[in-house]
DNA sequence: TAAATAGTGTCTATCAGACAGTATTAT
DNA sequence: ATAATACTGTCTGATAGACACTATTTA
C-alpha cells in the first residue's frame, strides 16, 4: 500500500526508557538493532505509531511486541525529538517515555528485537554506543528520574509491593550516587506519608528485623520533598 | 508537489504558548483561525514543521510569521500530544513549547494570521473555546510555569531588563495568584543569587525610591527554591 | 561475646513566616 | 501630617543534618 500527501513525510515514533536495579546499579532496557542502520548496536525498544493509537499505547505496545518487560505500569511522557539528522532513514520524529519496574524481571525475547537486556546506565551512557540519539534520551530520563524522586513516590516502583525501609534508601543511594544517613531517612520517608506499615516483619542477614512498608496508593505527591542533599 | 510513503502519513506541527502579563493578568498570545476546522476560533500559534527545520527551529518560525512578537529568547518544550482523535484533518501530532517575555510587546498582524492577541489565560481556560486539545496545551504551560517559579529564575522573563524588587514581586503574585509577605519576599529573592542591583532607584508614586535590579546572566537555578507556600 | 542492621532521641544551625519598626517619598 | 511603599530587624516554630543511643538479630 502507498500513501500520498502534498506535504511533506514525517515518521512519528516513540522510544521508552525502562529502568531498574540490577545488583544496586540502575539499569536501562536495551535491545540489540538487528537491521541497518545501526545494526548490532543497542537501542531503546521503540517503533512507528500505528494510525489509530495513542503516543502511549504505542509506547506499551512496542514494549510489549520487543521485550515482553512485565510490571509497567505508569508511563511518563519524556519529550520529543526532532532533529531533522537524528535518523537517516528520513524525517522521523521521536516521542521518547520513561517507565519504572521492580528489580529483577526476564526480558529475554519478544517476537521483533533478538535480545532485549538490562545494561547499567553508566555504561551505556560513558562507553557503548547507543544508537540514533538515544544516548541524549537516556541520559534526559536518568536526570528526570533523579528529580522525581525529590517530590514524587516515584522510588517504590524500583521494588517490589512490599519492602523495608532500608529497601528504598538503597534505591535513593543507588538513583542519586550519594550515601543517605539511615537514621535521618528513616524518620523522614516514615513521615512522608506515602508509605505504610503492613504489620509484618523481615529477617535479611544480621540485625534487628525490619518492618515491611507498602506504598500508600494515591499518594504520589510529597511535599515537603526529600531534599537531595541529605548526604552523609 | 505530491509526496509517498509506505506508511500512514503522520502531519508534525509546533504549536507555541506564550505568556506575559498585561494588567496584572497572565495572558497567553492567541490567533484567531482563518480556516476550518475551528475557524473564527482562538487557536495557539503554530503550523507545520518544514522538511529541513528542527523543531524548535519551526516554533520560532511559526511565532514570527503568525504573531511578529518581539522577545522570545528561550523556548523550553512542553509535550507532544498525538491523540488520534485531536485534528479531524488527519493523524497531526504535535510538540508543544512555551515561552515568556516581558509585557506589553504589540503583536497584531504577521502575515499568516488576520489578527493576534493577546488574552487572560483565565478567560482562555474558563469561559471561551480554543481550538483542538489547545486547552489543555494551554494548562500544562500554565502549570509548568508556576512550578519553574518554585526553582528557577523564569519570573524574570516576565519583566524588561531593569526592574525593581515589588515588580518582581507581583510576577510571583500573578502567576501563583496568592498575596505574598512584601518584606520576606524581599529578604528571599534578593538573597537567592540570580538578581543584582544596578545602583540605580525609581520613584513610581508614593513610597521610598526602589533599588533597580537586573538578572544575573547564567544565574537560572535557585537553590534553595523560593517555596510556593510563601502565602500572607 | 562482637558485629551488624533497625529504629529513636537529641542537639544545633538554619530558615520560613509573622509582624513590628525604620526610611523615604507623594499629596 | 498622613498615607503609601521600600526595606530591615526580630521573634518563633519547624526542620535538616550530625550523631549518640537503644533494640534485636546472626555468627
Amino acid at each position: 500500500m502507498t500513501y500520498t500527501s502534498e506535504y511533506p513525510i514525517f515518521y512519528v515514533t516513540v522510544d521508552a526508557v525502562v529502568l531498574t536495579l540490577v545488583h544496586e546499579q540502575m539499569c536501562a532496557l536495551v535491545v540489540r538493532r538487528g537491521s541497518e542502520p545501526y545494526k548490532g548496536a543497542w537501542a531503546l525498544p521503540g517503533g512507528f505509531v500505528e494510525p489509530d493509537e495513542t503516543l502511549e499505547q504505542a509506547a506499551r505496545r512496542e514494549l510489549d511486541e520487543e521485550t515482553a518487560v512485565p510490571g509497567v505500569t505508569r508511563l511518563e511522557q519524556l519529550a520529543a525529538y526532532g532533529d531533522p539528522e537524528r535518523d537517516p532513514r528520513g524525517r522521523i520524529v521521536s516521542v521518547a517515555w520513561m517507565a519504572v519496574v521492580p528489580s529483577g524481571p526476564k526480558v529475554e525475547g519478544g517476537s521483533d528485537a533478538s535480545s532485549a537486556q538490562w545494561r547499567p546506565v553508566t555504561r551505556l551512557l560513558d562507553e557503548e554506543h547507543l544508537a540514533f540519539d538515544h544516548r541524549q534520551i537516556l541520559a534526559d530520563a536518568v536526570e528526570r528520574t533523579r528529580s522525581r524522586l525529590e517530590c514524587t513516590s516515584l522510588a517504590t516502583a524500583f521494588l517490589d509491593e512490599e519492602f523495608t525501609v532500608a529497601d528504598l534508601r538503597r534505591v535513593y543511594e543507588v538513583v542519586w550516587g550519594a550515601q543517605l544517613d539511615p537514621g535521618n531517612f528513616h524518620r523522614k520517608v516514615t513521615g512522608a506519608g506515602f508509605i505504610e506499615p503492613t504489620g509484618a516483619n523481615v529477617q535479611r542477614g544480621p540485625g534487628r528485623p525490619a518492618a515491611v512498608y507498602r506504598h500508600v496508593p494515591g499518594a504520589d505527591e510529597l511535599n515537603p520533598p526529600l531534599t537531595r542533599s541529605a548526604l552523609r
